[in-house]
DNA sequence: CGTGAAACTAACCACCC
DNA sequence: GGGTGGTTAGTTTCACG
C-alpha cells in the first residue's frame, strides 16, 4: 500500500475539507480532475479513506462533558477481553476505546450531558459488564486541541 | 440555540455520511431540498457543524501508535497553563488534548510512526516546554472503538 | 416550508498519450 | 499512470406562493 506525494496531499486536504469537489481538489494537487477522482476512489477502496464525517460542537449538542475511563479486568484471558470488547461496542456514550499495554486495561473517552447521566451510564451499563475488576474515571474540564488531520511523516 | 428533531436528524446523518447531498438528505429527514439546505447552512453558521473531514486509517498512513500522555505542571497559575496551552498547539503529533480536573494536568493523545519518533517528540518538543513537573506515557495496543457520531440525548 | 425553473457544475465515459 | 473533450445528470439557488 504505497502512497505517493500526491496521494498524501489528497488525504491531507480531505481531512480538513471533506466536502471538497473533484475539480477544486485536482487543482490544488496539480492534477486534472479525472486522475484526481481516480485516486480518491482508489484511496477509498484501499481503506485509506474510511469515510466522511461532519465535525460538530459537542457542547452545543448538549454533551459538554468528556470523561476518561480506565477499566481493568479480573483476568486477561482472551475470552474475557473479547467479551468486554463486544459488550462495550453497544454503548453509544463511548466515543473511543483503546486496549492499553501494561496492566492490560482499557482506556475510553465517554461523553455525557451531565454528571447524572454519566452516573447512569456507569450503573446501568458499564458496571454490568462481567469481569471488571476496577473502574477509574477522570474528568475533562476543557478540550484545548481537537485536530482533524494527522501529522505528516517527516523525520 | 435550539435544535428541533429534524436538525438533530440532519446532524446525526452528516456525522456518519458527511458528503451526503442535499437531495438525499432532504428525503431522509422528510423535507424538500430547499428548507433542508437552509437548515444545513444555519447549523454551520451557528457553529453546530464546524466542518467536514475525511476519516482515515491511521495505520495505513504510517502512524500506527497512539500514546496517552499525562502532563503535570509545576504550578497551576493561569499564566503557566496558558503558556503550556499555547506551546502544545504547535505540535502536530497531538491529536487531542484536554485539561483535566483534580491535579490540574493535561491528558493528550499523541500519534507516532514508531517508538523512535515518539521519543524524538518527547525530547525535542514536549520536554522543552517550560514548567512541566512530570510526564507519563501510556501506550495503546489497539483501538477497539472509533465512533464518529455523538449519542442522542434520551433520558 | 414548498414549488418550479434557471444556471451552473460535477461526474462519467471512451479514447489518446 | 495522466490528459481531453463531450455528454449526461444532478445540484444549488432564486423568486414566489
Amino acid at each position: 500500500m504505497k502512497l505517493d506525494a500526491i496521494d498524501r496531499k489528497i488525504v491531507a486536504i480531505l481531512q480538513e475539507e471533506g466536502r471538497m469537489r473533484t475539480n477544486e481538489l485536482a487543482e490544488k494537487v496539480g492534477l486534472s480532475p479525472t486522475p484526481c477522482a481516480r485516486r480518491v476512489v482508489a484511496l477509498e477502496d484501499r481503506g485509506v479513506i474510511t469515510g466522511y464525517t461532519a465535525s460538530v460542537n459537542q457542547e452545543m449538542l448538549g454533551l459538554p462533558i468528556s470523561i476518561f475511563v480506565s477499566v481493568e479486568l479480573d483476568n486477561q484471558r482472551a475470552e474475557a477481553l473479547q467479551l468486554f470488547e463486544k459488550e462495550v461496542q453497544t454503548f453509544d456514550e463511548i466515543m473511543e476505546c483503546f486496549i492499553m499495554t501494561g496492566s492490560q486495561d482499557f482506556l475510553m473517552r465517554v461523553v455525557a450531558a451531565d454528571l447524572g447521566s454519566y452516573e447512569r451510564f456507569l450503573q446501568e451499563k458499564l458496571t454490568r459488564v462481567p469481569g471488571i475488576r476496577s473502574i477509574r474515571s477522570r474528568f475533562a474540564l476543557r478540550r484545548i486541541i481537537k485536530r482533524d488531520r494527522l501529522p505528516n511523516l517527516s523525520h
